[in-house]
DNA sequence: TGTACATCAGTGAACGCGCGTTCACTGATGTAC
DNA sequence: TGTACATCAGTGAACGCGCGTTCACTGATGTAC
């Protein structure tokens, strides 16, 4: 089944991401062992060869999931300047995840997941604060700047960005992509910029 | 281990809510047929002198959930008569409903629901439309009425609605009640109100 | 450069557990006479 | 009012399937000499 022979470090990433594709795509109820090991041309045993077991999978997978959410931050801060700016190519950023399949909402709000061990739980508390840190922080950057009301709740206005995320994904699932993502992300960031500024 | 023989008629209700109230305390993911009939005080196979199977239970439970939702809109209705304080009230059902660990919006962004038959993914999109309906009359009625501003889309106003309680609800959970709803509710109506009115 | 050996990724069969479901049986309840 | 019978909710043992996991074995790769 195996084209050749790899090295353990080459198929944990690949294992790690081929499981992040599986929950992506079907959720994470799907995410079996035989599965993953299709996906990589492994025979699902072979599996245990570089992970112990299917939870030290998830945890990769949430390795993975940390390190996306923190890059999609950091290159909204990379590309624009302006505070206001940051925020909207970081709403359009997840709106692109939602649409290409890419599980971030997805795994964090999955019962599967909040019901796991209480480290499990701790860490995926600590993937979403540290999230949500970071998008305090650029809010928290344009009210110092002027550009944002200083009056607002800089966490209100980051649960509010949480908000328009989350449920566009639930609904684009619902209704297998026939929910225009884009459309709402646009819409709500027009009402949102319009309180942030004014 | 029964009390006494019942109704099958009373043991189908019985048997739908102690799904639902397992449901809410602790995910889908724990809903076995073990766990509903230990709550209703009868042994695993006694479930099937009521149900066929977990998933007719599973439908019974998500016809409870659309009743308690409808319930829920048509109190604010009732109680209120402003389309904005309706809104309001609305909201802080749902921060009520959250903090008393009442499912209705976990089962909704379940992902194992999400990915069961395509009938009951329709069925939970039916749910979820009839209720993002009944709130959108609420919103355009309010524009009516001039008491919401009429150059919003209504139905974007009710997905950031929509927005403010499901993400609240995922973080309160995670924190194991540790994220404070109730503010979180009361501050971002501060700011919806303010877009809605002005 | 070639040979012997160690390492380790990959395999397939088998195990065991959780869990939904079936089935023959029991016994309480209600009805017919 | 009492007795016989039918109905049907409840029980416990057992089954079967999915799935994570183990284990003895294979064979390719890389290293030592």
């Amino acid at each position: 089944m195996a084209e050749e022979k790899l090295d353990t470090q080459i198929r944990r990433e690949q294992i790690a991401e081929a499981a992040l594709a599986l929950v992506a795509s079907q959720g994470l109820q799907r995410l079996n062992v035989a599965a993953v090991a299709r996906r990589v041309g492994l025979v699902p045993s072979g599996i245990y060869r570089h992970f112990k077991s299917k939870n030290e999978i998830l945890d990769a997978v949430l390795d993975l999931l940390e390190e996306r959410l923190m890059a999609m931050v950091q290159a909204a801060c990379q590309k624009v300047e302006d505070p206001l700016e940051r925020l909207r190519t970081l709403l359009m950023s997840h709106v692109r995840f939602i649409r290409e399949g890419r599980a971030i909402p997805r795994m964090i709000f999955s019962d599967d997941l909040q019901h796991g061990s209480p480290e499990r739980r701790q860490r995926i508390l600590g993937i979403l604060m540290g999230y949500l840190g970071r998008v305090r922080q650029i809010v928290e950057t344009g009210q110092r700047e002027g550009r944002i009301r200083a009056n607002l709740d800089p966490e209100t206005v980051v649960m509010l960005m949480f908000g328009v995320v989350v449920p566009a994904g639930i609904r684009w699932h619902l209704t297998d992509g026939g929910f225009d993502v884009t459309k709402h992300a646009e819409r709500s960031w027009q009402i949102l910029r319009e309180v942030l500024t004014q």
